[in-house]
DNA sequence: CGAATTTTCGGAAACGTTTCCGAAGAAAAC
DNA sequence: GTTTTCTTCGGAAACGTTTCCGAAAATTCG
């Protein structure tokens, strides 16, 4: 359709080696002829395709971005930190949303690699670690995010979410909370798995008995929180306290708990996890364990293009980030009767 | 790398094209070679190169998505409906924040058309009316979202922002308010425009006095609902009733309020626009206008994908979507004093 | 059974690049 | 002035497909 390297090469009556050399290399090509090339180039508006180059150099500069669900703004926050980065390196991004089954998964890798994407970077749920090994075995350049794999052979850049339950619950105990109910995320998740894991270690740490904690199983929707508060309204001994797995829960639950007139965080103290932006901005404020989301994607290409030039020459990095407590209002010392 | 169509020609003792039409084509190959050929597909995980099919079909199956910035929850709604219509189309999308800056917008458009993606779908700010020049003219596929602009030249699909104030505006008119103030969005963009004529028109029609409207100017984020909001505390004369450009704006109105002490919807209603996830999450429930985010997503690719097959044979289409007035707890009738 | 038609396949060009290799000419060395 | 070395360039192969064209084989028809 558009100009093409050779209509380049006979506007300027040179041959189409000449043409590619003088827009990729610095040598081999005469200072006269280049800047009459260069001019051409210019004034023709010509932009080498892609996809023929991407051809013979088997680099398409394109990295493939596999998230639950980008609308969620815990993963749109990490996609903005990726593509920000990716772009400034000079690459681009294909995003899918995989809602975290396992079947658009592998479609979706698949699709990717026959794109010939240069790279991987993707957020998968468990039960993906067999299509791992296949990418792995095929030397696809890969790296985790989010979500650890047992594998050492590829990089990874995630949080240690389970020292961040640990902490999250260590505050509400440390403030003086010794009913504690934990609404955990998907189960599908290892975060979800590490931060139940954070949240039984302190509570067993501070002797709690096992009727003075609980474990509420949902996900990491708004309507997980909802309706797991909703259930904790019903049990007697009501906890003092609850640590949601994620901010989006968090926040369901203070609705909920607005809606049924229980005050936050007098009567309950609430700490969820991510730090997304509606953590601020809801009333009370929510106390929450800041994720670094931006940095999480910034690092993921980082180690992906390093990976992609070096080749495999240098081992997999396995980058683990740690989450910040962020104290607001939602969290208090428990009423005393 | 990875196995080739060569590959599968030698093992299945065909030659190369046979094995192209045995994938491709229901006819002109024999029942039995395209068994064995399958056959040996499967085996072998070979997968076509869709780089090397693009170079000569011209069609990557691929399609570019520009948005000012994808953790923007309205954005990445409509991100997820057109990620999860062109996956159902056989296509995959590239995605490129502009930040609102065209500089980076005219980039990206520039590389997504060096990839040779099939088509675009771009909201794209008023700045960029020269390069979307350039794009028609070249007879790349393009589809306006979100933004509309002169052109009839060019599809689009977008909402009906207009009478979408002027709806909002005439609610609150409607429940007697007389002294209102529109927050409006970034005057960049054609929404926050259009809204603005809208809710000039609704009060011109209730026939306010000058002095009983005024319009704020700012942008759709969450910082310029409060720092508006503070704004308005200082005036004499404070309005009752607040329209907002945007949800976060709304949000970080009420959040403003709240910190200030004054009542919602009490002492000033607020109704929001686009009726994102936070709206009903935030108490009091937000009243806002109802964009259909997933469908404009969606219709934007049908459009993007009907024009990529027939060619420029139809016209393009313009879709106007309308919104819908969604009343909830932000807004009531004004205090009598 | 021969001719006409249909089915099934292979060869080769093409898509737009990069890159290797070698050649021609200019500059340097002797 | 001849040989050697650089510099600058062109030719051609290659990347992995699709697709056009034509040929061989198989089938149908009279």
């Amino acid at each position: 359709m558009g100009v093409t390297i050779k209509d380049i090469a006979k506007l300027a009556g040179v041959s189409v080696s000449t043409v590619s050399r003088a827009m990729n290399d610095t040598f081999d090509v005469g200072a006269d002829t280049r800047k009459r090339i260069m001019q051409l180039v210019e004034e023709q508006g010509y932009r080498p395709n892609n996809m023929a180059r991407g051809l013979v150099t088997q680099k398409l500069y394109t990295i493939g971005l596999i998230v639950p669900d980008i609308s969620n703004p815990f993963f749109s926050e990490i996609a903005v930190g990726v593509e920000k980065r990716a772009r400034a390196l000079g690459y681009s991004v294909i995003f899918c949303n995989s809602d975290n089954d396992p079947e658009i998964e592998r479609e979706s890798i698949a699709m990717l690699r026959g794109k010939m994407v240069d790279g991987l970077i993707a957020s998968l749920s468990r039960e993906s670690f067999a299509e791992l090994a296949n990418i792995e075995a095929a030397g696809f350049p890969l790296v985790q995010l989010d979500r650890s794999i047992e594998s050492t052979k590829t990089a990874s850049v995630l949080v240690d979410n389970q020292t961040s339950g640990y902490i999250a619950t260590k505050h509400l105990l440390e403030l003086g909370h010794r009913r504690l109910i934990h609404f955990s995320g998907n189960h599908a998740t290892q975060s979800a798995h590490d931060r139940k894991k954070g949240f039984e270690k302190a509570v067993r740490e501070y002797g709690l008995s096992d009727n003075e904690f609980a474990i509420f199983e949902g996900n990491f929707t708004v309507e997980s929180g909802i309706r797991l508060f909703g259930q904790l309204l019903k049990i007697d001994n009501r906890p003092t306290a609850i640590f949601a797995a994620s901010d989006l829960q968090a926040v369901g639950a203070i609705a909920a708990a607005f809606d049924a007139g229980v005050a936050i965080p007098e009567e309950i103290s609430i700490i969820g996890h991510d730090d997304v932006p509606i953590a601020s901005l809801v009333r009370p404020r929510l106390t929450t364990m800041a994720q670094p989301k931006y940095k999480l994607g910034e690092i993921a290409v980082n180690l992906l293009v390093r990976r992609l030039i070096d080749g495999s020459a240098q081992p997999p990095e396995n980058h683990v980030l740690q989450t910040e407590l962020v104290v607001r209002q939602s969290t208090t010392v428990p009423r005393t009767y």
